[in-house]
DNA sequence: AGGGGACTATGACAGCGGTCATAGTAGCGA
DNA sequence: TCGCTACTATGACCGCTGTCATAGTCCCCT
């Protein structure tokens, strides 16, 4: 929910995400998008000329590097409010959608999963992008992991496992209209991933 | 990949699901389900009076089905086969998907997660049929899991746990076409899964 | 033989999708 | 004033969608 007051084009891939979040890649019409940024409908064609794919990557782009930077954040934030963790940085990160659903309901998902699932409907580069988005956003986790004193070799692998739980809880949250799912990965994570940097230092 | 030689109704669900794994519930058409089910177009209406919504429900509750069976296949295999651990279970889950990947290529996915992403296309209903296909999804792994000694408070949230960490490793497999997150979810998870038995009889 | 139910076969309809084509406007440098 | 570029405005096209309407066929039961 950042405020992009930018240029129409920024505003555009924004609204196109904001709108794959709901109903998916193939329920997203781009005189829609138009519509929904304040966007001349003419103005898709100009800055956008690689069509509806090239839209919907660019949205997974952006997607992607604001989940990157959600990220970050959290690690400063926890960073002065007290001693942060694994388990505390994916509670952050749980909270979010927790934040979200409770507030706004749970019309909304991931957009990177929905346009995964539908990615059959927009050729192969949206895969790509997907893969992209996934990628810009492991990495910051991963980097968070080790800077928290999880050894390297298992930063990467516990930051996908990170996102696959967030993304799946995701998706029974949305399905279940509950958050429960949500909550009960964050809980039944912590210990895991907390344990993860007493290894370094196995002892007390 | 059962192979499902029962009357045109059944296969034309079945081929619903299976079209909806690829592509989404929006860009599978009922035409296009005719075509794959082999089944005549005017059975569609027939079978289906309430349309692509009921199509689509059926669907899905076929899948919740499905999966159900899965796991009690799962556990019976390897009853026989040695002594079934939750970390074996959960393996064995994965292992599906892996092998289908591996062999059959990245195309499909998850028929629930699916149907949820789009669930704001496809009316309200479709919705609670995911949830519903979930919870038949979900039961029968709890279940599992009491029966290999994880006590019954913590059975239904692991249970979640997994289902979710299995759904968003599906979509980070497809979307970068690896099955790395897949294996790296079983094993990293592997040890948590496993040390929940322990729980009951802690020491040795 | 005939009636009736289950199933199949088409065709039409209205709507929406992305994309292209064409024309129009605004601002700016020369 | 001209010309150029960036951007906007429409309208049309074609294909596809789900749904309905109307017949048509088959087969079993009485």
């Amino acid at each position: 929910m950042p405020v992009p007051e930018r240029g129409p084009r920024e505003r555009m891939v924004f609204s196109a995400a904001q709108l794959i979040r709901r109903g998916g890649v193939g329920a997203t019409g781009m005189r829609e998008v138009a519509l929904h940024a304040g966007a001349p409908r003419g103005s898709l064609q100009h800055y956008f000329p690689g069509g509806k794919q090239q839209l919907v990557d660019e949205a997974l782009a952006w997607a992607g590097r604001y989940a990157g930077r959600r990220v970050a954040r959290f690690l400063d934030e926890s960073a002065k409010a007290g001693e942060p963790t694994p388990a505390g940085l994916f509670a952050a990160m749980v909270r979010q959608w927790t934040d979200e659903y409770t507030a706004s309901g749970f019309a909304a998902g991931c957009p990177v999963a929905a346009a995964t699932v539908d990615c059959a409907a927009s050729g192969d580069s949206t895969r790509e992008a997907a893969a992209a988005a996934f990628a810009t956003w492991t990495g910051p986790v991963a980097e968070a992991l080790t800077g928290l004193g999880v050894p390297a070799a298992r930063a990467g692998s516990l930051a996908t496992l990170m996102i696959s739980a967030l993304e799946g809880a995701i998706l029974i949250a949305r399905a279940e209209r509950d958050v429960r799912a949500l909550t009960t990965v964050a809980t039944e994570l912590a210990p895991l991933l907390d344990a993860a940097v007493a290894t370094a230092a196995p002892r007390e």
